[in-house]
DNA sequence: ACATGGGATTAAAACGTGTCAACCCCGCTG
DNA sequence: CAGCGGGGTTGACACGTTTTAATCCCATGT
């Protein structure tokens, strides 16, 4: 933080910014302005709004007209309160900075604006307490719908909001209640594959850097490679394991200091998320570590910079934007038709991606990109 | 996209679903709900909602015991009609794939929570068109101010919404105009520090890679690297310009097979981004080209993959967090005394860091994280 | 000519909260 | 004891929109 800084004051009585700025602020145009200069009631102002075709086509465009030059934008408060719902949805993801939420948030973002729906993006950083407050807002917005990545084992915390009859859909979360739409990506099934394949490349000990246990991500995956370890005829020591509190690549530093600190290197490292796996290998070759030829390395999520990476890594790909997409869509099904709704779980496979950073012997298989 | 699909499916007559399902509907649980059972009047229940210090401890505690009683949140959209204007405020960025801006948006989002704001995240994706509509459903939201790093050269999109009262703070980009804040870093200075160095390590010609030449970000680092040019006694004839329409990594791998096709490449190359680099990086290291002893490479924003390259990349780091800060308490200000309000245009300096990617002959300087 | 019907428009009643003037009660002063 | 003042509380209205039932107008059929 050496950056120095410049600034620049221009006082209040500088310029012409008188409250009435401008083009001289319009006092408040409402639908009652609009009415009045189209010459109609506020109630035609508000079909032509809202259910364009049962106005006559004369009487539409003399109200459009006026919607112009007025400048007229509708009062989103108004029209949620008295509709008793907005045409918002939310979106809670546990971390922004996680390129794979950024890319679920996309999914997510295009198909609701294709349904005209707009998104509150939120980001509870997996902290427990921000996920509360975050959700709190949403309820306070009225919005329509909730996608959820929750932080908790369960995500009852949404329960509040389901019980006021907003539907709640978990993001790559598989629900355990029936009476819920889930989308989510088998992670057990991901870790077995990627410690499978380590383990396959003859590694006899296998290491395994994760987040917070609490997140059923890390956990899943974690089963998956336990899985996989006694699939290979191996024991509990040949496991050795590093949790630390979050899933960036600082985190990751973290935990490869650790592995390094303590006792002999296992033969090939599961990182629970690429993120920690970058900085894992960072650490790793700082240290002089060969990667993968003294340590094998594999990672979580196939982010775009992982391909890039000083050793291209090996990673399970998830389908991030279908997953942002479909889950928007269920989503809103339910959101426009409570009654008709019926419930899915939808559970996608991933898909092992190997790069360099695993290969230690074995003949190059897999899908480099 | 070769995951398979699984999908469970529970009918809409599955489980206990009905409308007033888990704990019961509450029906509508409102302000005047609570002072039922509170034994007070509603007028007393907003007081304790928003100036708590003019009533009474006893009746207080009486109401806030209703309160969590009967699960009651405050309907945002009752109070935002009714106030004129919401407690959230819009933050629109260029693109959420970048880490620059998502580092931007914790700063803005701790900063805002601090003060008991709300954050509603969108992404123009660098487009004019969904600028526009991110900005009209601010507008319908009735946001109480608005974070903005406008696509468009002046961000005079905004100006619709500054007549309308309601304050914009420009967000890493200089405002031309004295009645509005704006917040952002030297693009020129930065340029010419990362060209400047390129040349300084003996380049003879200069390759220049970046996105849309409309986003002021890439006009000005482009302006600062010709600086550097010709301080360095070199003419355009050495300049070589390859725009792409987009500036993720994806862009910069088209940018480098474009420079790999059309003649000899140049000795030395500034990003202007560091998604640009990186994908420039990964298509240069594949077509056998070595970095940086056949051509040195710079990028811009220091993102936290950069230092995990392939080859470590050399980047120009801003001050992302306090960005976002800085933006915040400029509009929260603003917000909450728009009389004593002193509009500033703060700039802040940028900071080279040397990595391997950039360095040829000379020695290392700077410091590498 | 009159009744019928249907499409276009309107008037008025909500939605849940914030605000502000009025009001009540109680202790204090003169 | 009357008057006063002030903290605490209340009641009622306004915010801008949606919605429903009612109204109006005109064309059509008898």
């Amino acid at each position: 933080m050496s950056q120095s800084e410049r600034r620049h004051t221009s006082g209040p009585t500088g310029g012409g910014e008188l409250s009435t700025g401008g083009t001289g602020r319009p006092g408040t145009v409402g639908i009652k302005q609009v009415a009045a200069r189209a010459g109609v009631s506020p109630g035609t102002v508000s079909n032509v709004l809202n259910r364009p075709e049962r106005v006559a086509a004369a009487t539409r465009a003399r109200v459009e007209q006026a919607i112009v030059d007025l400048g007229f934008v509708r009062n989103g408060s108004a029209s949620t309160l008295r509709a008793g719902h907005s045409s918002t949805i939310g979106l809670m993801v546990l971390d922004l900075g996680n390129p794979f939420f950024t890319d679920v948030a996309r999914g997510v973002e295009d198909t609701a604006s294709e349904r005209g729906y707009a998104v509150i993006l939120s980001s509870s950083g997996e902290s427990d307490e921000r996920e509360q407050r975050n959700l709190r807002v949403f309820a306070e917005q009225r919005v329509r719908g909730v996608l959820l990545t929750p932080v908790g084992d369960d995500g009852e915390k949404a329960g509040a909001l389901r019980d006021r009859g907003v539907p709640v859909v978990l993001l790559d979360h598989p629900t355990p209640r029936a009476n819920q739409c889930s989308v989510a990506v088998d992670d057990v099934a991901g870790g077995e594959l990627a410690a499978g394949r380590l383990l396959g490349e003859g590694a006899r000990t296998l290491g395994f850097v994760t987040g917070p246990p609490v997140l059923r991500q890390c956990a899943d995956r974690r089963k998956g490679a336990l899985r996989a370890l006694r699939a290979a005829g191996l024991g509990r020591e040949a496991f050795r394991e590093v949790a630390v509190p979050a899933m960036n690549a600082r985190a990751g530093q973290e935990a490869a200091r650790r592995l390094l600190e303590s006792g002999p290197l296992p033969e090939a490292v599961f990182c629970a998320n690429d993120l920690l796996a970058l900085g894992v290998l960072r650490v790793l070759l700082q240290a002089g570590v060969k990667v993968p030829t003294d340590v094998a390395l594999i990672g979580y999520d196939d982010i775009e910079f992982s391909a890039a990476a000083a050793v291209p890594l090996s990673s399970v790909r998830q389908p991030t934007y279908q997953l942002g997409r479909i889950a928007t869509e269920l989503l809103l099904e339910e959101c426009d038709d409570p009654g008709g709704h019926a419930h899915q779980q939808v559970m996608f496979q991933p898909e092992l991606v190997v790069r360099e950073s695993s290969r230690r012997g074995g003949v190059p298989e897999g899908s480099p990109s």
